[in-house]
DNA sequence: GTATCATTCAAACGATTGTTTGAAACGAAT
DNA sequence: ATTCGTTTCAAACAATCGTTTGAATGATAC
């Protein structure tokens, strides 16, 4: 075929990422069985073993797939922002946008998988198995310091191991509140509207940024630790 | 033996108990079998069948175990500030303390199991099984109300689904902090002390109360949802 | 001692797991 | 038309899964 210059065709490779992507947030990686996914991928059983090696690489190339594009794009918008600030810090709510903006846009794509996607990322952070979390610590290993280096600077009256605490709070925050749409039944009645994916971003980002700018933790008063007594 | 009177002896259902929950954290429901179970506990492994009738069910008496406690503590805990407020609306702050640092305390305990506990139950939020899901929903159902119609009282100012969702958060950021102590790796280079299991408590509270007290989104503005202007 | 109960044990069950194999089918180049 | 490299296919592989079985063991009551 010469017309799948341009669009590579549904080969048979994507096809299984998709399905894999699709049965991993469903299942999970360990109930997820290889004949699962070539089922639905509509493949043969053989086919991963062939164009990946193996499950564990599967999974991998999954992530991989829209992972790296996803950290370059938070560096992008954090450089962009930095451009713009000339040498100046930062503002908080402009790192946060940076980071977790980018995150929340691309989980409010429904169409081309980018949905499907935040939400297993999301989940991953607890994955217990540690190859995952390995490559997740590789992919990260780029973006987290130019992050953690933008928050030092927007913040110095903070002491940084708060500000890196604070940061993990967000990234739970956040994961839950994609990951865990399931959760929320707990919670509420009504699931997230898919009608307005920019719903989920709009209620977030204020309560990150409240989050990240509560005042500190009574340091001065150490007398019990029973209940905070106020914060503002 | 006699003098196994007072503390009814590690007998083999606890012992199987104590085994799973730790191995459920380690390695996840699908990827623990049996046998690891059994293996570690130092028992047969048909006693899990005979115990508990299967693995479905032991999973959820392994939750059943601790949750059921950690909820009436978290339901006393309400109602002794309820008590105390004599009919007034609760401050927001002792909301999340009942809610939140009544789970905390327990994550705190790592002598009791506890603390291996609150991970996997943090875990379990994002779990996609569906009868552990349902597992969850049951239990939950008498408690949540509770403190939905609480935060309702305290807020009456934000709209209702509004806390809705800063709830959801809340217990994301929680669930994570606890359960992700592995992706705050990511993060930072090391691990929470657990020399001082309070520390966690009083870095998270101000950042939740943050959140949850957080300035709505600009609600007034609704022109273009590509990038979000300015938040602050 | 003997009967009765609950519990433990080694062994096996069928089903399913990820992976491998060798042949068949395909497309492009010679 | 034939060769070559790539991809697909049905079938089988050993390993492990959760569960079941029936006999052995233990303690308690008669």
């Amino acid at each position: 075929m010469a017309l799948q210059d341009a669009k590579p065709a549904p080969d048979t490779r994507s096809r299984i990422l998709d399905a894999a992507e699709a049965l991993f947030v469903e299942h999970g990686f360990e109930a997820t069985s290889m004949r699962m996914i070539t089922g639905r991928a509509g493949v043969n059983l053989a086919s991963v073993n062939y164009h990946f090696g193996s499950k564990e690489a599967l999974i991998q190339d999954v992530f991989r797939r829209r992972l790296t594009w996803l950290n370059e794009a938070r560096l992008t918008a954090l450089e962009q922002f930095e451009r713009a600030a000339k040498g100046a810090p930062l503002k908080p709510h402009q790192i946060v946008e940076a980071f977790f903006g980018v995150s929340l846009r691309m989980a409010a794509d429904t169409e081309h998988g980018g949905h499907t996607f935040m939400r297993l990322l999301g989940r991953t952070y607890t994955e217990p198995s540690s190859f995952v979390r390995q490559f997740l610590a590789d992919e990260y290993a780029a973006v987290v310091p130019r992050f953690k280096q933008a928050l030092f600077r927007s913040l110095p009256d903070v002491p940084p191991e708060e500000i890196l605490w604070r940061f993990h709070f967000m990234l739970g925050a956040m994961s839950y509140a994609i990951a865990g749409n399931d959760a929320l039944q707990l919670v509420a009645e009504y699931k997230l509207d898919e009608k307005d994916p920019g719903a989920l971003a709009r209620r977030l980002m204020p309560f990150l940024l409240g989050g990240l700018r509560a005042p500190l933790a009574g340091q001065a008063v150490k007398s019990k630790e029973k209940t905070p007594r106020k914060a503002a």
